[in-house]
DNA sequence: CAGATGAGTTAGACAAGACTAATTGCGCGA
DNA sequence: TCGCGCAATTAGTCTTGTCTAACTCATCTG
Protein backbone atom coordinates (compact mmCIF):
# COMPACT_ATOMS: atom_id res chain seq x y z
CA UNK A 1 0.00 0.00 0.00
CA UNK A 2 1.78 3.20 -1.14
CA UNK A 3 0.97 6.11 1.11
CA UNK A 4 2.08 9.37 0.93
CA UNK A 5 5.57 9.68 2.10
CA UNK A 6 5.05 12.93 4.29
CA UNK A 7 2.40 12.45 6.73
CA UNK A 8 0.37 15.52 7.17
CA UNK A 9 2.88 17.53 4.84
CA UNK A 10 1.48 20.93 3.74
CA UNK A 11 0.07 20.36 0.26
CA UNK A 12 1.11 22.49 -2.42
CA UNK A 13 -0.78 25.27 -3.64
CA UNK A 14 -2.01 23.41 -7.29
CA UNK A 15 -3.00 20.46 -5.15
CA UNK A 16 -4.71 22.86 -3.04
CA UNK A 17 -6.63 24.68 -6.10
CA UNK A 18 -7.69 20.75 -7.67
CA UNK A 19 -8.75 19.84 -4.74
CA UNK A 20 -11.03 22.40 -3.93
CA UNK A 21 -12.08 22.25 -7.06
CA UNK A 22 -13.26 18.67 -7.02
CA UNK A 23 -15.21 19.60 -3.92
CA UNK A 24 -17.20 22.46 -5.48
CA UNK A 25 -17.73 19.62 -8.19
CA UNK A 26 -18.88 17.47 -5.76
CA UNK A 27 -20.79 19.81 -3.80
CA UNK A 28 -23.32 20.69 -6.92
CA UNK A 29 -23.50 16.82 -7.42
CA UNK A 30 -21.84 16.76 -10.15
CA UNK A 31 -19.41 13.69 -11.36
CA UNK A 32 -15.95 14.58 -11.80
CA UNK A 33 -14.15 13.88 -15.09
CA UNK A 34 -10.70 15.30 -16.09
CA UNK A 35 -12.71 17.66 -18.25
CA UNK A 36 -14.57 19.79 -16.11
CA UNK A 37 -11.74 20.24 -13.95
CA UNK A 38 -9.38 21.08 -16.70
CA UNK A 39 -11.62 23.49 -17.83
CA UNK A 40 -12.35 25.08 -14.41
CA UNK A 41 -8.60 25.30 -13.04
CA UNK A 42 -7.57 26.12 -17.49
CA UNK A 43 -5.29 23.64 -17.03
CA UNK A 44 -4.73 20.94 -20.19
CA UNK A 45 -6.53 17.68 -19.49
CA UNK A 46 -3.20 16.02 -19.09
CA UNK A 47 -2.08 17.62 -16.46
CA UNK A 48 -5.15 16.76 -14.62
CA UNK A 49 -5.01 13.55 -15.38
CA UNK A 50 -1.13 13.30 -13.80
CA UNK A 51 -2.19 15.32 -10.99
CA UNK A 52 -5.53 12.95 -10.20
CA UNK A 53 -2.93 10.04 -10.38
CA UNK A 54 -1.14 12.07 -7.92
CA UNK A 55 -3.41 12.55 -5.89
CA UNK A 56 -5.15 9.25 -5.41
CA UNK A 57 -1.76 7.75 -4.85
CA UNK A 58 -1.48 10.48 -1.63
CA UNK A 59 -5.01 8.85 -0.85
CA UNK A 60 -7.23 12.13 -1.13
CA UNK A 61 -8.93 10.74 -3.94
CA UNK A 62 -10.38 7.60 -5.39
CA UNK A 63 -9.63 7.40 -8.99
CA UNK A 64 -11.29 5.30 -11.36
CA UNK A 65 -9.51 5.58 -14.87
CA UNK A 66 -11.68 7.14 -17.61
CA UNK A 67 -14.05 7.66 -14.89
CA UNK A 68 -13.18 10.77 -12.76
CA UNK A 69 -12.47 10.99 -9.16
CA UNK A 70 -14.04 11.38 -6.01
CA UNK A 71 -12.97 12.42 -2.58
CA UNK A 72 -11.83 10.13 0.04
CA UNK A 73 -12.23 11.00 3.91
CA UNK A 74 -9.15 12.41 3.88
CA UNK A 75 -9.42 14.42 0.64
CA UNK A 76 -12.60 16.16 1.88
CA UNK A 77 -10.88 17.53 5.08
CA UNK A 78 -8.36 18.68 3.06
CA UNK A 79 -10.63 20.36 0.38
CA UNK A 80 -13.08 21.75 3.11
CA UNK A 81 -10.40 23.36 4.79
CA UNK A 82 -9.09 25.06 1.44
CA UNK A 83 -12.51 26.07 0.71
CA UNK A 84 -13.19 27.09 4.12
CA UNK A 85 -10.09 29.64 3.58
CA UNK A 86 -11.20 31.23 0.54
CA UNK A 87 -14.69 31.79 1.10
CA UNK A 88 -13.49 33.83 4.97
CA UNK A 89 -11.15 35.72 2.53
CA UNK A 90 -14.10 36.66 0.40
CA UNK A 91 -15.75 37.64 3.30
CA UNK A 92 -13.08 39.82 4.63
CA UNK A 93 -12.48 41.65 1.45
CA UNK A 94 -15.89 42.79 0.74
CA UNK A 95 -16.91 43.55 4.25
CA UNK A 96 -13.49 44.83 5.60
CA UNK A 97 -12.13 46.22 2.59
CA UNK A 98 -14.90 46.88 0.69
CA UNK A 99 -13.69 45.26 -2.67
CA UNK A 100 -16.66 44.54 -4.97
CA UNK A 101 -17.70 41.24 -4.98
CA UNK A 102 -17.72 40.36 -8.29
CA UNK A 103 -13.30 40.30 -7.98
CA UNK A 104 -13.10 38.51 -4.96
CA UNK A 105 -13.01 34.86 -6.01
CA UNK A 106 -10.33 36.01 -8.55
CA UNK A 107 -8.01 37.53 -5.49
CA UNK A 108 -9.08 34.66 -2.44
CA UNK A 109 -7.54 32.22 -5.35
CA UNK A 110 -4.52 34.12 -4.64
CA UNK A 111 -4.37 34.22 -1.45
CA UNK A 112 -6.34 31.16 0.29
CA UNK A 113 -2.82 29.30 0.00
CA UNK A 114 -1.49 31.60 2.30
CA UNK A 115 -3.22 32.46 5.00
CA UNK A 116 -2.08 30.56 8.46
CA UNK A 117 -5.50 28.48 9.88
CA UNK A 118 -4.47 30.78 12.81
CA UNK A 119 -5.47 34.16 10.49
CA UNK A 120 -8.41 32.68 8.97
CA UNK A 121 -9.71 31.98 12.40
CA UNK A 122 -8.58 35.29 13.63
CA UNK A 123 -10.92 37.22 10.92
CA UNK A 124 -13.39 34.87 10.77
CA UNK A 125 -13.86 36.18 14.82
CA UNK A 126 -13.28 39.42 13.70
CA UNK A 127 -15.94 39.04 11.01
CA UNK A 128 -18.55 37.61 13.68
CA UNK A 129 -18.41 34.46 12.46
CA UNK A 130 -19.92 34.22 9.27
CA UNK A 131 -22.02 31.98 7.65
CA UNK A 132 -21.53 31.95 4.06
CA UNK A 133 -19.04 33.70 1.36
CA UNK A 134 -20.46 37.12 0.17
CA UNK A 135 -22.17 34.89 -3.05
CA UNK A 136 -24.26 32.96 -0.11
CA UNK A 137 -22.02 29.58 -0.63
CA UNK A 138 -21.55 27.85 2.94
CA UNK A 139 -18.42 28.34 5.09
CA UNK A 140 -17.45 25.00 6.11
CA UNK A 141 -16.92 24.54 10.17
CA UNK A 142 -13.14 23.79 11.31
CA UNK A 143 -14.52 20.14 11.87
CA UNK A 144 -14.85 20.18 7.75
CA UNK A 145 -19.09 19.86 8.42
CA UNK A 146 -20.81 22.30 5.10
CA UNK A 147 -23.86 23.08 5.28
CA UNK A 148 -26.13 22.27 1.69
CA UNK A 149 -26.18 24.49 -0.85
CA UNK A 150 -28.85 27.04 -0.09
CA UNK A 151 -31.95 27.87 -2.48
CA UNK A 152 -33.13 26.87 -6.31
CA UNK A 153 -32.67 28.64 -9.35
CA UNK A 154 -35.04 31.41 -9.68
CA UNK A 155 -35.95 29.70 -13.27
CA UNK A 156 -38.34 27.49 -10.95
CA UNK A 157 -40.31 30.77 -9.94
CA UNK A 158 -43.96 31.41 -11.16
CA UNK A 159 -45.35 34.95 -11.47
CA UNK A 160 -46.66 35.73 -8.27
CA UNK A 161 -44.28 33.54 -6.14
CA UNK A 162 -42.55 35.29 -3.43
CA UNK A 163 -38.55 34.52 -2.89
CA UNK A 164 -35.35 35.32 -0.99
CA UNK A 165 -32.02 35.39 -2.62
CA UNK A 166 -29.86 33.02 -0.90
CA UNK A 167 -26.63 32.43 -3.16
CA UNK A 168 -25.76 33.35 -7.00
CA UNK A 169 -23.51 32.00 -9.42
CA UNK A 170 -19.96 33.50 -8.87
CA UNK A 171 -18.10 32.08 -11.60
CA UNK A 172 -18.15 35.30 -13.99
CA UNK A 173 -17.17 38.25 -12.65
CA UNK A 174 -19.47 40.23 -15.72
CA UNK A 175 -22.48 38.73 -14.17
CA UNK A 176 -21.83 39.27 -10.96
CA UNK A 177 -21.05 42.93 -11.37
CA UNK A 178 -24.27 43.22 -13.34
CA UNK A 179 -26.49 41.96 -10.25
CA UNK A 180 -24.64 43.95 -7.61
CA UNK A 181 -25.50 47.01 -9.62
CA UNK A 182 -29.38 45.83 -9.41
CA UNK A 183 -28.92 44.76 -5.85
CA UNK A 184 -29.63 40.92 -6.54
CA UNK A 185 -27.75 39.71 -3.91
CA UNK A 186 -28.34 37.34 -1.39
CA UNK A 187 -30.96 38.33 1.72
CA UNK A 188 -32.94 40.45 -1.15
CA UNK A 189 -36.83 39.76 -1.10
CA UNK A 190 -38.01 39.47 -4.95
CA UNK A 191 -41.44 38.58 -5.94
CA UNK A 192 -41.83 37.61 -9.86
CA UNK A 193 -43.97 40.32 -11.23
CA UNK A 194 -44.75 38.54 -14.47
CA UNK A 195 -42.99 35.26 -16.50
CA UNK A 196 -42.89 35.67 -20.17
CA UNK A 197 -43.57 32.53 -21.76
CA UNK A 198 -42.33 33.23 -25.25
CA UNK A 199 -38.93 34.21 -24.37
CA UNK A 200 -38.22 33.31 -20.53
CA UNK A 201 -37.42 36.83 -19.62
CA UNK A 202 -39.33 37.75 -15.58
CA UNK A 203 -40.52 40.78 -14.57
CA UNK A 204 -39.05 41.01 -10.85
CA UNK A 205 -40.19 43.62 -7.88
CA UNK A 206 -37.08 44.37 -5.19
CA UNK A 207 -37.48 47.12 -2.58
CA UNK A 208 -35.53 48.99 -4.94
CA UNK A 209 -38.32 48.79 -7.95
CA UNK A 210 -39.18 46.41 -11.18
CA UNK A 211 -36.60 44.96 -13.40
CA UNK A 212 -36.46 42.71 -16.22
CA UNK A 213 -34.35 39.63 -16.05
CA UNK A 214 -33.41 37.16 -18.51
CA UNK A 215 -32.69 33.23 -18.54
CA UNK A 216 -29.18 33.82 -17.73
CA UNK A 217 -29.81 35.49 -14.93
CA UNK A 218 -33.12 33.30 -13.76
CA UNK A 219 -30.92 30.30 -14.19
CA UNK A 220 -27.91 32.36 -11.86
CA UNK A 221 -29.82 33.18 -8.58
CA UNK A 222 -30.79 30.49 -6.36
CA UNK A 223 -33.69 31.85 -3.89
CA UNK A 224 -35.62 29.92 -1.32
CA UNK A 225 -39.43 30.79 -1.84
CA UNK A 226 -41.56 32.47 0.88
CA UNK A 227 -45.42 31.86 1.50
CA UNK A 228 -47.28 34.97 1.46
CA UNK A 229 -49.32 36.02 4.68
CA UNK A 230 -50.35 39.05 3.40
CA UNK B 1 21.40 43.71 -24.85
CA UNK B 2 19.48 40.87 -22.91
CA UNK B 3 16.59 41.98 -21.69
CA UNK B 4 13.99 40.32 -19.56
CA UNK B 5 11.66 38.95 -22.49
CA UNK B 6 8.41 39.51 -20.98
CA UNK B 7 7.97 43.67 -19.81
CA UNK B 8 6.64 43.86 -16.40
CA UNK B 9 5.56 40.06 -16.34
CA UNK B 10 4.83 39.49 -12.09
CA UNK B 11 8.15 38.09 -10.28
CA UNK B 12 8.00 34.69 -8.99
CA UNK B 13 7.95 34.45 -4.83
CA UNK B 14 11.55 33.21 -5.38
CA UNK B 15 12.64 36.26 -6.88
CA UNK B 16 10.52 38.85 -4.89
CA UNK B 17 11.93 36.89 -1.62
CA UNK B 18 15.51 37.50 -2.94
CA UNK B 19 15.19 41.24 -3.83
CA UNK B 20 13.45 41.83 -0.61
CA UNK B 21 16.39 40.44 1.35
CA UNK B 22 18.44 42.31 -1.11
CA UNK B 23 17.07 45.39 0.07
CA UNK B 24 17.04 44.83 3.75
CA UNK B 25 20.81 44.51 3.55
CA UNK B 26 21.26 47.48 1.55
CA UNK B 27 19.22 49.19 4.09
CA UNK B 28 21.55 48.54 7.14
CA UNK B 29 24.47 49.60 4.49
CA UNK B 30 26.25 46.52 3.89
CA UNK B 31 27.49 44.67 1.25
CA UNK B 32 24.87 41.83 -0.29
CA UNK B 33 27.72 39.10 -1.03
CA UNK B 34 26.54 35.59 -1.89
CA UNK B 35 26.74 33.90 1.89
CA UNK B 36 24.98 36.51 3.41
CA UNK B 37 21.88 35.81 1.28
CA UNK B 38 21.91 32.38 1.20
CA UNK B 39 22.20 32.10 5.27
CA UNK B 40 19.07 34.71 5.71
CA UNK B 41 16.67 32.65 2.91
CA UNK B 42 17.69 29.56 4.13
CA UNK B 43 19.36 28.27 0.64
CA UNK B 44 22.06 26.64 -0.66
CA UNK B 45 25.13 29.45 -2.03
CA UNK B 46 25.06 27.89 -5.00
CA UNK B 47 21.13 28.43 -5.86
CA UNK B 48 21.42 32.06 -4.26
CA UNK B 49 24.65 32.09 -7.56
CA UNK B 50 22.05 30.75 -9.62
CA UNK B 51 19.34 33.54 -8.73
CA UNK B 52 21.84 36.29 -8.61
CA UNK B 53 22.96 35.43 -12.70
CA UNK B 54 19.19 35.46 -12.94
CA UNK B 55 18.14 38.62 -11.58
CA UNK B 56 20.89 40.31 -13.07
CA UNK B 57 20.41 39.12 -16.60
CA UNK B 58 16.59 40.50 -16.24
CA UNK B 59 18.37 43.63 -15.25
CA UNK B 60 16.79 43.89 -11.13
CA UNK B 61 20.50 43.53 -9.90
CA UNK B 62 24.42 44.67 -10.98
CA UNK B 63 26.10 41.35 -10.15
CA UNK B 64 29.80 41.86 -10.36
CA UNK B 65 30.94 37.54 -10.10
CA UNK B 66 32.87 37.12 -6.60
CA UNK B 67 31.87 40.36 -5.29
CA UNK B 68 27.81 40.41 -4.74
CA UNK B 69 24.45 42.28 -6.38
CA UNK B 70 23.61 45.61 -5.72
CA UNK B 71 20.02 46.87 -7.01
CA UNK B 72 19.06 48.75 -10.25
CA UNK B 73 16.71 51.50 -10.39
CA UNK B 74 14.62 48.57 -11.20
CA UNK B 75 15.28 46.27 -8.75
CA UNK B 76 14.56 48.77 -6.68
CA UNK B 77 11.31 49.80 -7.60
CA UNK B 78 10.17 45.88 -7.05
CA UNK B 79 11.68 45.34 -4.01
CA UNK B 80 10.49 48.44 -2.40
CA UNK B 81 6.72 47.30 -3.09
CA UNK B 82 7.57 43.85 -2.01
CA UNK B 83 8.90 45.09 1.10
CA UNK B 84 5.54 47.43 1.52
CA UNK B 85 3.32 44.98 0.90
CA UNK B 86 5.56 43.11 3.61
CA UNK B 87 5.79 45.73 6.80
CA UNK B 88 1.82 46.49 5.80
CA UNK B 89 0.52 42.96 6.11
CA UNK B 90 2.46 42.68 9.47
CA UNK B 91 0.40 45.82 10.70
CA UNK B 92 -2.52 44.33 9.50
CA UNK B 93 -1.46 41.20 11.78
CA UNK B 94 -0.61 42.92 14.47
CA UNK B 95 -3.17 46.09 14.94
CA UNK B 96 -6.31 44.44 13.29
CA UNK B 97 -6.09 40.58 14.57
CA UNK B 98 -3.90 40.71 17.83
CA UNK B 99 -1.36 38.13 16.38
CA UNK B 100 1.86 38.88 18.42
CA UNK B 101 4.62 40.82 16.84
CA UNK B 102 7.16 38.07 16.95
CA UNK B 103 4.86 36.05 14.44
CA UNK B 104 4.00 38.05 11.79
CA UNK B 105 7.26 37.87 10.41
CA UNK B 106 6.63 34.39 9.18
CA UNK B 107 3.46 34.95 8.78
CA UNK B 108 3.98 38.01 6.80
CA UNK B 109 6.83 36.29 4.24
CA UNK B 110 4.16 33.86 3.37
CA UNK B 111 2.10 36.24 2.50
CA UNK B 112 3.68 39.25 0.99
CA UNK B 113 3.41 37.32 -2.10
CA UNK B 114 -0.49 36.49 -2.63
CA UNK B 115 -1.59 39.98 -2.13
CA UNK B 116 -2.92 42.31 -4.82
CA UNK B 117 -1.89 45.82 -4.65
CA UNK B 118 -4.99 46.96 -4.01
CA UNK B 119 -5.69 44.80 -1.20
CA UNK B 120 -2.92 46.34 0.42
CA UNK B 121 -3.56 49.84 0.06
CA UNK B 122 -6.88 49.37 1.05
CA UNK B 123 -5.33 47.94 4.28
CA UNK B 124 -3.41 50.85 4.07
CA UNK B 125 -6.33 53.22 4.31
CA UNK B 126 -8.21 51.30 6.72
CA UNK B 127 -5.17 51.37 9.15
CA UNK B 128 -4.70 54.82 8.94
CA UNK B 129 -1.81 54.78 6.58
CA UNK B 130 1.01 53.57 8.93
CA UNK B 131 4.32 54.95 8.50
CA UNK B 132 6.33 51.55 9.85
CA UNK B 133 5.71 48.07 10.86
CA UNK B 134 5.21 46.78 14.09
CA UNK B 135 8.82 46.51 14.56
CA UNK B 136 9.87 50.13 13.46
CA UNK B 137 10.74 49.38 9.85
CA UNK B 138 9.58 52.21 7.48
CA UNK B 139 6.74 50.74 5.11
CA UNK B 140 7.92 52.52 1.66
CA UNK B 141 5.72 54.39 -0.25
CA UNK B 142 3.80 54.06 -3.37
CA UNK B 143 6.58 55.89 -5.12
CA UNK B 144 8.77 54.03 -3.66
CA UNK B 145 10.18 56.04 -1.54
CA UNK B 146 11.62 55.18 2.66
CA UNK B 147 12.20 56.72 5.10
CA UNK B 148 16.04 56.15 6.43
CA UNK B 149 15.65 53.45 9.11
CA UNK B 150 15.46 54.91 12.95
CA UNK B 151 17.30 55.13 15.80
CA UNK B 152 20.99 53.98 17.29
CA UNK B 153 21.65 50.86 19.15
CA UNK B 154 20.68 51.36 22.61
CA UNK B 155 24.40 50.01 23.36
CA UNK B 156 25.27 53.84 22.78
CA UNK B 157 23.38 55.52 25.29
CA UNK B 158 25.23 56.62 28.72
CA UNK B 159 23.83 56.39 32.28
CA UNK B 160 21.64 59.41 32.90
CA UNK B 161 20.33 59.18 29.13
CA UNK B 162 16.67 59.72 28.30
CA UNK B 163 15.26 57.82 24.87
CA UNK B 164 12.65 56.78 22.73
CA UNK B 165 12.60 52.91 21.59
CA UNK B 166 12.25 53.43 17.50
CA UNK B 167 12.64 49.81 16.36
CA UNK B 168 13.80 46.55 17.49
CA UNK B 169 15.25 43.86 15.85
CA UNK B 170 13.25 41.59 13.77
CA UNK B 171 14.54 38.36 12.83
CA UNK B 172 14.49 36.41 15.89
CA UNK B 173 10.83 34.89 17.93
CA UNK B 174 11.97 34.17 20.46
CA UNK B 175 13.56 38.22 21.73
CA UNK B 176 10.82 39.72 20.09
CA UNK B 177 8.38 37.80 22.75
CA UNK B 178 11.21 38.92 25.38
CA UNK B 179 11.02 42.27 24.12
CA UNK B 180 7.13 42.67 24.08
CA UNK B 181 6.51 40.95 27.63
CA UNK B 182 8.75 43.66 29.35
CA UNK B 183 7.48 46.33 26.82
CA UNK B 184 10.37 47.22 25.40
CA UNK B 185 8.58 48.38 21.50
CA UNK B 186 8.57 50.87 19.41
CA UNK B 187 7.45 54.38 20.98
CA UNK B 188 8.01 53.44 24.56
CA UNK B 189 10.19 55.83 26.78
CA UNK B 190 13.30 54.62 28.49
CA UNK B 191 15.89 55.87 30.88
CA UNK B 192 19.44 54.86 31.54
CA UNK B 193 19.79 54.25 35.11
CA UNK B 194 22.71 52.74 35.15
CA UNK B 195 25.70 50.85 32.81
CA UNK B 196 27.66 48.22 34.45
CA UNK B 197 30.89 48.24 32.73
CA UNK B 198 31.91 44.75 34.02
CA UNK B 199 29.51 42.56 32.17
CA UNK B 200 28.14 45.50 30.03
CA UNK B 201 24.38 45.19 31.47
CA UNK B 202 22.09 48.07 31.56
CA UNK B 203 19.22 48.67 33.89
CA UNK B 204 16.68 50.91 32.78
CA UNK B 205 13.56 52.52 33.60
CA UNK B 206 10.32 52.36 31.70
CA UNK B 207 6.58 53.78 32.54
CA UNK B 208 6.40 50.23 34.04
CA UNK B 209 8.95 50.10 36.14
CA UNK B 210 12.58 49.00 36.03
CA UNK B 211 14.52 46.35 34.79
CA UNK B 212 18.06 45.21 33.52
CA UNK B 213 19.06 44.35 30.04
CA UNK B 214 22.17 42.01 28.87
CA UNK B 215 24.18 43.23 25.45
CA UNK B 216 22.31 40.92 22.88
CA UNK B 217 19.18 43.23 23.86
CA UNK B 218 21.10 46.62 24.53
CA UNK B 219 22.04 46.07 20.44
CA UNK B 220 18.54 45.10 19.39
CA UNK B 221 16.81 48.25 20.36
CA UNK B 222 17.26 50.99 18.10
CA UNK B 223 16.22 54.27 20.15
CA UNK B 224 16.30 58.49 19.95
CA UNK B 225 18.04 60.19 22.53
CA UNK B 226 15.69 62.97 23.85
CA UNK B 227 17.17 66.11 25.49
CA UNK B 228 16.15 66.32 29.25
CA UNK B 229 14.34 69.21 30.09
CA UNK B 230 13.23 68.49 33.59
C1' DC C 1 55.38 36.14 -3.07
C1' DA C 2 53.78 31.24 -2.63
C1' DG C 3 50.34 28.57 -0.62
C1' DA C 4 46.42 27.59 2.11
C1' DT C 5 41.80 28.66 3.12
C1' DG C 6 37.31 29.64 2.50
C1' DA C 7 33.83 31.91 -0.15
C1' DG C 8 31.75 31.70 -4.57
C1' DT C 9 30.82 29.51 -8.93
C1' DT C 10 29.98 25.73 -12.07
C1' DA C 11 28.43 21.11 -13.18
C1' DG C 12 25.08 17.80 -12.92
C1' DA C 13 20.80 15.93 -10.93
C1' DC C 14 16.18 16.10 -9.31
C1' DA C 15 11.20 17.31 -8.30
C1' DA C 16 6.97 19.60 -9.33
C1' DG C 17 3.95 20.95 -12.53
C1' DA C 18 2.92 22.53 -16.72
C1' DC C 19 2.67 21.79 -22.08
C1' DT C 20 1.97 19.35 -26.94
C1' DA C 21 1.58 15.29 -29.62
C1' DA C 22 0.59 10.63 -29.95
C1' DT C 23 -2.08 6.85 -28.42
C1' DT C 24 -5.80 4.37 -26.23
C1' DG C 25 -10.31 3.20 -24.74
C1' DC C 26 -15.36 4.12 -24.04
C1' DG C 27 -19.76 4.41 -25.77
C1' DC C 28 -22.87 5.37 -29.35
C1' DG C 29 -24.92 4.95 -33.90
C1' DA C 30 -25.43 2.39 -38.00
C1' DT D 1 -21.37 -5.94 -33.42
C1' DC D 2 -18.27 -2.90 -35.85
C1' DG D 3 -16.11 1.10 -36.13
C1' DC D 4 -16.10 6.20 -35.32
C1' DG D 5 -15.49 10.21 -32.63
C1' DC D 6 -14.16 12.22 -28.70
C1' DA D 7 -12.49 12.14 -24.09
C1' DA D 8 -8.74 10.55 -21.37
C1' DT D 9 -4.25 8.80 -20.80
C1' DT D 10 0.60 8.24 -21.89
C1' DA D 11 4.95 9.78 -23.78
C1' DG D 12 8.22 13.09 -24.06
C1' DT D 13 9.74 18.08 -23.09
C1' DC D 14 10.39 22.32 -20.70
C1' DT D 15 10.87 25.66 -16.90
C1' DT D 16 11.80 27.01 -12.29
C1' DG D 17 14.13 26.50 -8.39
C1' DT D 18 16.43 23.67 -5.52
C1' DC D 19 20.35 20.44 -4.02
C1' DT D 20 25.35 18.27 -3.54
C1' DA D 21 29.90 17.80 -5.17
C1' DA D 22 33.64 19.48 -7.55
C1' DC D 23 36.03 23.42 -9.06
C1' DT D 24 38.17 28.07 -9.00
C1' DC D 25 39.32 32.45 -7.46
C1' DA D 26 40.58 36.13 -4.09
C1' DT D 27 42.86 37.04 -0.14
C1' DC D 28 45.51 36.63 3.95
C1' DT D 29 49.47 34.48 6.19
C1' DG D 30 53.80 33.40 6.66
MN1 LIG E 1 -6.07 29.01 -5.52
MN1 LIG F 1 -17.76 33.10 -3.01
MN1 LIG G 1 8.32 35.70 1.24
MN1 LIG H 1 8.58 44.09 10.69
Amino acid sequence: MVESPERNAPLSASREDYLADIYRIQAVGQSVNTGEVAQRLGVSAASTSAMFKRLAQEGLVHYESYNGVWLTKNGERAASHIVRRHRVIERFLTDMLGIGWERVDEFANRMEHAFPDEVVEAIERLLGDPDTCPHGYPIPGLDGETAALAGLPAETLAAGDHAVIRRVDETDPELLLHLRERGLMPGKAIAVVAVNQVDGTRTLRTGDGTLVVGQRIARSLFVDRVVDDA
